[in-house]
DNA sequence: GTCTACCAAGCAAGCGCTTGGTTTGTAAAG
DNA sequence: CTTTACAAACCAAGCGCTTGCTTGGTAGAC
């Protein structure tokens, strides 16, 4: 069956994404790629299938409809972002460590390669069915999950002040927003970057 | 004439947006709101006509085409908490003061009446030509230089470290963002926001 | 008498998606 | 090494619908 969800059962907790490889992975990079440059509404199934050198008819052999492209593009990309924190969660020693793991994480997947496809998942939210928004929110469910935990413990030993949801909020909004304006060319790098996010985040030196 | 931009001129200090009593300045709220709900694409002109108790057609006696109103809408909002924020900034006498004035008139731009049309300045940017992008630009670089003036200025006192420009941005990703999730009935104030975000922000108690 | 605000009708273009058929990759059977 | 089988990947054409926008005309205010 090549249609359908690309996740193999929803309580799973070992998920994978589609092989970027395959014909549809690759459809799966251009249409973020696209969703990002002008948006989910303004990009039509010809532009995706003139980007891909194919068909706009042969899109539908491999999704069912617009939609859902755009939620393969969503859900691909949270599963492979919320493995990658998780690896580099176990590295980290200190809680220091591990706060700036997951907001070096965070900025990766924003700036670096699914850099594309994350700012499709954080903005183009709204043109997705409830269904599909359900789906979502219990992917999204597990990694904010790593994120609360990790706050918590750092404001247990006194390195962050104040109420631990709405600092974990005011560091989404602060992450995310890196995309529209960090350039690496600019002279600072990821890691510079993260360190001052994380300076921003605690309130004592590292 | 009914149509075309709603600034005098680009150049003039003093500027003014619709009158919302209107028939235009009404018309301008309701696009407003349903831009945000659905998004700029989303909308078709049959919606706001609808909501508006008109017929389609009607719209484009006010506005030449679609995007005039979104660039009307954005226009209107710029010009608005601009000219909001530099009363507020008046009104401050300390440094911290000044600080904080701004962030909470940003949380109340993003937040209270102006919220919808904030968000649908922030999030539909890419929906505009390349020349209505220049144009809101210029208002937004103002908009923006009584920020930078303001952190340098605090700065120079010792109550930021980092990078200005950096802080700037941060300071705009994490304040856009509570858009998505404070709600007033939560039991958090929007003071005690601005509170938690200039928190945020300085290295010093207030 | 002119101006603002609106209606009623509809056009041309572009949209997501369907359909029936053809090519291509792959691997077992002869 | 060739033949046969079959599914995955794709093409060519176009249907039905929605879209932004146009047109010619009308009602009421000053």
């Amino acid at each position: 069956m090549a249609s359908g969800s690309n996740l193999k059962k929803i309580d799973s907790s070992k998920l994978e994404a589609t092989d970027p490889k395959s014909a549809k992975g690759r459809l799966l990079i251009i249409a973020a790629r696209l969703f990002n440059q002008k948006g989910y509404e303004r990009t039509t199934v010809r532009d995706i299938a003139n980007a891909a050198g194919i068909q706009s008819g042969s899109l539908f052999h491999h999704f069912k409809t617009k939609e859902d492209i755009l939620k393969s593009v969503m859900v691909d990309t949270i599963i492979f972002n919320t493995e990658r924190m998780k690896k580099e969660m176990a590295k980290a020693e200190t809680c220091v460590d591990t706060l700036k793991a997951l907001i070096r994480c965070e900025l990766e997947s924003i700036n670096g390669e699914t850099g594309e496809a994350m700012s499709v998942l954080v903005y183009e939210w709204r043109s997705l069915s409830a269904d599909n928004q359900a789906i979502i929110l219990k992917l999204r469910d597990e990694y904010e999950s790593l994120w609360l935990e990790t706050i918590s413990q750092a404001k247990e030993n006194g390195l962050v002040t104040g109420d631990v949801f709405v600092l974990r909020r005011l560091l989404t909004g602060a992450l995310s927003w890196t995309k529209t304006w960090y350039k690496p060319k600019g002279g600072m790098t990821l890691d510079e970057l993260a360190e001052q996010a994380l300076n921003l985040a605690i309130k004592q030196g590292t």
